[in-house]
DNA sequence: GTGCGAAATCTATGCGCTTTAATCGCTGAG
DNA sequence: CTCAGCGATTAAAGCGCATAGATTTCGCAC
């Protein structure tokens, strides 16, 4: 590549200075039409492409909003950016791996990014999220987006003294973040009162994790909906969402074992339905003629699988649009306190409760 | 926000000089463990963020890889930034959305950017891609990836001659740059002898728009297999895509008017094969009971699909592995010549040909 | 205690652009 | 013919960091 010409070789190609080009630019109509044609016509002959970084230096806005993204699926998994583990076509049934939740969300946090004018700079920590892989992004961008997990707080925190940050999906909180998140309790509740009330039945156990505050709230709209139809909680442990399938192959021949299959499995994400689904089929059981498994999230997968899976469906991509909105906002006008939105949710009836598939519920 | 701290801050408190302070950052192993400490406790008191734009500008290099992308989507349907057009959960059949072709794509080289250590751009032209928009994302970027068609040729000849760019799935070409594409002929090929072979139909149509490289590779293959098996070949024009249901639609009309439906519709893409499907359905037309349908992309649409899709699925991630992986090869090593490389795809028998959808083939 | 080479640190400069303040050139009023 | 007034243009000062080259400090042998 040949040497990028700057303004300097612009100025001294068109006969100006290099503030008139700057001008050129960036106030095109503080320079008189012949002189802003003159230096277009340089640029143009040049090939000249104004730097991004001495722009950023110079003015102190980057014009970019930055995602911490693919580090969260990739975390979660223990993938490592050296492994060869695939990533897409390889794997046989990829729509399971993608689109996930964060894909969704990212979607969205490019579409509005679009719509504002601003690009979106997609960052991933190489292995556990330190400051070092942050400060590659946090450092180039006028606002930080990140999912829950996958930064340490106190980086989070010192962070957000210089730029605003935004956490996704994450319940509102004492962090001093701005954050969105969607109504986990409620869309837990209407699900697990459906499974009582549509088809009757009383031994229902909870999968999900414990100690992420999304999940623990979708445990409180499960146990809320039990109680009030006066019946007993029951919960399953989960492993890392890297070692599911193993594990929910045990849990279920532990389950078969002990003759204590539940009547219905409410999983706190879809992944973890899905897992399940896959662990009873191999065992013989059918689903939901044995047993009904639901799902939280909404993911492609869960359509697609068969049966398909009646799950809460969040609306991943307004999540991430909000986000984003959030952070060009405080951009643009700083506030003073977090700025936090919750997003309603919607249940989507499907076969692996029990029901039969609607037309209207195939969609997501 | 209050005003970020600088080496100079960090240094003054640690009571050394701000090169000891890059240093500490870039070169860890060439600073005493005693002031290295100094410096990072300093710099974590300060909440000490290095600015990628300085560093990019003293340093030449931005670690970052641009991608054109969602612009791609959007000029194609004519959407505008502004607009209120649904983008994600509104829609009733999201799936149809996304993920989309350049969605795939864009994993892949999220992906490989990811394993590579560089930090993703996505920008998008808020118009026609002119270079303004380009100048945003193509200034910060050590590299450019970019979908055919979306970007004025002479404008990318001049981008490359600062950085290097590729062309994600275009064939072959002269431009000089660099590219990635798939066999598309070899795959429609096999997938029109499939048709012929297979399921003995004869009048089988080519459903495409002209002026595109690849979906004129996908009609020599089609045109090829037609002759070798001594068939008429048979074209239908179509129309934008921001307009194929109601094209699609009246084209039906036509076919049934005129008493002349093809046996079989090969369509140079998914969508277009999509929306055929749905104006037969609203004719009354059963797929594949009396036409055929095939598509050609693999997308998860077409999966889900009632008849799931027969098509050709493009290794859609790997094309953009591939597409960033040369893209950071050449910023490491410039090389002279333009890099190309074709990737294989691989035939998807579903439904929609008259097949029984097999499990294997469930996937994409 | 000295001397020396290596390691650590610092000084100084420039990356390409934005922006403020100052200068220039022109117009029209006096 | 002069000069205030105004728009167009420019000079100059950084923005925060990397890095070559200069300088100081350190570790060690004598």
């Amino acid at each position: 590549m040949a040497k990028r010409p700057t303004v300097y070789d612009v100025a001294a190609r068109a006969g100006v200075s290099i503030a008139t080009v700057s001008f050129t630019f960036s106030q095109p109509h503080k320079v008189r039409p012949a002189t802003r044609e003159a230096v277009e016509e340089a640029a143009r002959a040049l090939g000249y492409l104004p730097s991004a970084s001495a722009r950023g230096l110079a003015s102190g806005k980057t014009g970019a909003i930055g995602l911490f993204s693919f580090a969260y699926y990739a975390r979660e998994r223990g993938l490592q950016p050296d492994s060869q583990t695939p990533f897409g076509d390889e794997a046989n049934e990829d729509f399971r791996m993608f689109p996930l939740y964060h894909d969704e969300v990212q979607r969205g946090v490019q579409v509005e990014c679009w719509r504002r004018g601003y690009v979106l700079m997609v960052g991933d920590a190489k292995g556990a999220a330190g400051e070092a892989d942050l400060a590659g992004i946090a450092g180039r961008v006028d606002g930080l987006a990140v999912f829950p997990n996958t930064v340490p707080d106190d980086v989070l925190m010192r962070i957000s003294r210089r730029i605003p940050v935004v956490e996704l999906s994450i319940p509102i909180n004492n962090t001093g973040l701005h954050g969105v998140s969607v109504d986990n309790e409620g869309g837990m509740a209407e699900l697990t009162g459906h499974l009582v009330e549509v088809h009757g039945l009383r031994d229902i156990a909870f999968v999900g994790p414990k100690g992420f505050p999304d999940k623990e709230h979708r445990f409180s709209g499960y146990a809320g909906a039990m109680v009030a139809a006066g019946l007993p909680l029951r919960t399953v442990d989960t492993a890392p969402i890297g070692h599911l399938a193993d594990f929910a192959a045990s849990t279920v021949a532990e389950f078969v074992a002990a003759g204590k299959l539940p009547q219905a499995l409410v999983c706190s994400t879809d992944e973890e339905a899905l897992a399940y689904m896959d662990a009873l089929a191999a065992a013989g059981i059918d689903v939901p003629g044995q047993i009904a498994v639901t799902g939280f999230d909404g993911l492609v997968a869960g359509l697609v699988n068969r049966p398909s899976l009646t799950t809460v469906r969040q609306p991943l991509v307004e999540l991430g649009r909000a986000g984003a909105s959030i952070l060009i906002d405080q951009v643009a006008k700083p506030g003073k306190g977090a700025v936090t939105r919750q997003l309603p949710v919607k249940l989507m009836i499907r076969e692996s409760c029990g029901c039969q598939a609607q037309p209207g519920n195939q969609v997501r």
